[in-house]
DNA sequence: GCCTAACTGTTAGGCTACCTAACTATGAAC
DNA sequence: GTTCATAGTTAGGTAGCCTAACAGTTAGGC
């Protein structure tokens, strides 16, 4: 945990191509994300937004939507960069803002409905090109992949804490 | 490779999820960068110069330095995004750009030696940063890791085609 | 030789996404 | 019923990317 310690080599070097595969990844994340439609903040605000909280809210009775601050945290970026998105997909017609009924300084952020399809048609798409560059992988190097996304997924949970 | 078919569901899934790994990860590289010093962008580009050449090209007779357009392609944009990351790099003495003797319409762009620290200990800095992380990670998880970053790389790779 | 076409890089102008600081409005505590 | 904390917005600024327009250099065709 201590970044101070001399550190295993070994682990330096895992580190080092660890971060040389993430940095060269920004190039395939910017490939899938240039096809226009909607960009990677937007898609990731409305992803969020999906995965909190169903857009017809049938069975969320009481609070449904999320607060502005609460996808502020789980997008990474403070409140004001928050704010300016979903004003964004507000414009969009892609998101709604409404009052909350229990507090009223905050806001309650939801998907419309066309906000849904367009989250589900960005996705479609991403995901069809993506599995496109997998297909032309052998089946060895998917399932490298595979055992390695978990792992993948702790190290990020890591920066929850 | 054609993206437009139906495609095999798992490989849809593999691909949702490596997506979905890669878009966390973005928190990640987000942090292992706010330590000032350098940003992202401008690191990048020094190492590339770096990896590109030596500052001090001692067995570099010929044509030192790298070319801009070159560095742009390496970089994955557009020629005037580099000149503006050199002319950054330059004002803080951490590149110098020189006319090419062999082409009078191109510049080199070379490392000083004050950029070569400066990028060895930005890299440094991160590695050890990225090493604390790794280092609480079961054995499993980093071989799996390891084992996944070559595949990692050939995706990268394909992009370049 | 010279004129045109192709190429290299810079400049100008614009966009998105992030930030901090300052503000408004509401809620909670005492 | 002030006072302090909390939720969000507004204002202003920065980095990094883009396209379009430009200047200078090289290379061909004739």
């Amino acid at each position: 945990m201590n970044a101070s310690e001399p550190a295993d080599p070994g682990l330096l070097v895992l580190a080092q191509d660890f971060r040389e595969a993430l940095r060269h990844s920004i190039y395939l994340v910017r490939r899938l994300d240039a096809d226009g439609e909607l960009s990677a903040a937007q898609l990731s605000t409305l992803k969020m937004l999906m995965d909190s909280g169903p857009a017809t809210g049938a069975g969320a009775s009481s609070a449904a939507g999320v607060r502005v601050g609460e996808i502020a945290r789980n997008l990474g970026v403070k409140v004001p960069s928050a704010t300016e998105q979903i004003i964004k997909l507000e414009r969009a017609g892609l998101a709604r803002r409404e009052p909350d009924p229990e507090d009223s300084r905050a806001v309650r952020v939801r998907l419309t409905q066309a906000g849904r399809t367009a989250v589900e048609s960005a996705n479609e798409r991403r995901n069809a090109v993506m599995a496109g560059i997998l297909a032309s992988l052998p089946d060895a190097d998917r399932a490298a992949l595979a055992a390695a996304l978990p792992v993948i997924g702790r190290i990020n949970a890591t920066l929850q804490a």
